[in-house]
RNA sequence: GCCUCGGUAGCUCAGUUGGUAGAGCAAGGGACUGAAAAUCCCUGUGUCGGUGGUUCAAGCCCACUCUGAGGCA
């Protein structure tokens, strides 16, 4: 029996996969599924390079504006949306692309990820947060004693994983292997769709070019003033959301920390170093199909990826 | 024209009494299961401005030379 294609359209940071998305769902009259962790949240447009009202008119676009900006949101809220949003897709005769650089909430989707069901403790948090800042490597022995598998795959400074790891023995009394399946796929779950990846990519200088052409863009579409508008509606700077790429080094500025010029030095870097770590998440993903956007024209990948698709759903 | 101080990694610089170099940042590579644009790990990068000389041995001493900054005239 044939299980239904997901499309979906992966890349680095500013590679072009807003546009090609968009026109490869309208030759297919297709919906796209947004895997971004700040497109999410409502206000925050310019900055998490969201399409704009105007590209997004013709093709509906799924899980962008979702949350506040100070909504606790995480990949197993995304996952369950995201599922939701396909399996609606499907019913209704539609193709759903997923379209996103947010490699954790991709691999949600087309890995079978089973995330532990135990929600955050903030409490439980800051406390073990406290433990490390008073005796470094706390952390790490104390969970060796809960989970030793666990503690042999994270480093010990691994602070956030470290902190969700302990929360999860402490929560469950059990251990992350009983919980969860894992990237290996050792459990030979299966996903209840064929993925059909796309990942656009790019020779590292011409990205970073339009990496720097894109913030600078940004700057002049008002990216400072959206930050502004943020802050004056009473949103706590050290928020999650407000650590995003532009938020967090105008934030900066606006603070007195930056001159506006080491501010957007500062966003271009980062963003950089973002784009490297979004290539390393993907590259070990032997299914995804890459195209070299500087080898071909936009035209071109959007034909490749069409065909792709249609075949595929056929 | 003279004097002084510089020229060492992509950048800013360190380099002991001569034993062919090292920090920070940048960069590259990697990890990733309810914060992921987060969090974390690993790694070099070299005609020491050039040419000669002294020496077993020169980034370091000497001469010449190119070049930058400042000062004096």
């Amino acid at each position: 029996m044939n299980k239904p294609v997901l499309g979906v359209i992966i890349g680095p940071t500013a590679v072009g996969k807003t546009t090609i998305s968009i026109e490869v769902a309208k030759r297919m009259d297709a919906e796209i599924i947004s895997a971004d962790s700040i497109q999410i949240y409502r206000g925050m447009d310019i900055g998490s390079a969201k399409p704009t009202i105007y590209e997004r008119k013709d093709i509906p676009h799924h899980l962008i504006d979702i949350v506040d900006i100070d909504a606790s949101f995480s990949v197993a809220e995304y996952q369950g949306l995201a599922q939701a949003c396909i399996a609606d897709t499907y019913s209704r005769g539609i193709f759903p692309i997923v379209s996103g650089g947010t490699g954790l909430y991709v691999n949600s989707l087309i890995f079978p990820l089973d995330f532990a069901t135990i929600p955050a403790d903030e409490a439980l948090r800051s406390s073990l947060n406290e433990l490390e800042n008073t005796t470094p490597g706390a952390l790490h022995d104390m969970l060796r004693m809960l989970d030793e598998k666990a503690a042999v795959r994270l480093h010990r400074n691994d602070r956030k994983r470290l902190v969700r790891a302990i929360e999860i023995c402490k929560l469950t009394g059990s251990t992350m292997d009983s919980i969860g399946g894992d990237f290996a796929n050792k459990a030979k779950k299966e996903i209840p769709y064929e993925p059909v990846i796309f990942g656009l990519t790019m020779q590292r200088e011409a990205l970073y070019e339009r990496i720097n052409t894109r913030v600078d863009a940004m700057m002049s579409a008002g990216l400072l003033c959206e930050v502004r508008r943020i802050l004056e509606n009473g949103y706590d700077p050290q928020l999650t959301a407000l650590q995003g790429l532009g938020y967090k080094q105008l934030i900066l500025y606006l603070h007195g920390k930056y001159t506006i010029e080491e501010a957007v030095n500062a966003i271009k870097m980062e963003t950089r170093r973002f784009a490297k770590r979004q290539l390393t998440w993907f590259k070990r993903d032997q299914r995804i199909q890459w195209i070299d956007m500087g080898l071909i024209s936009q035209r071109e990948a959007v034909d490749i990826i069409t065909d792709a698709f249609t075949i595929a759903g056929r």
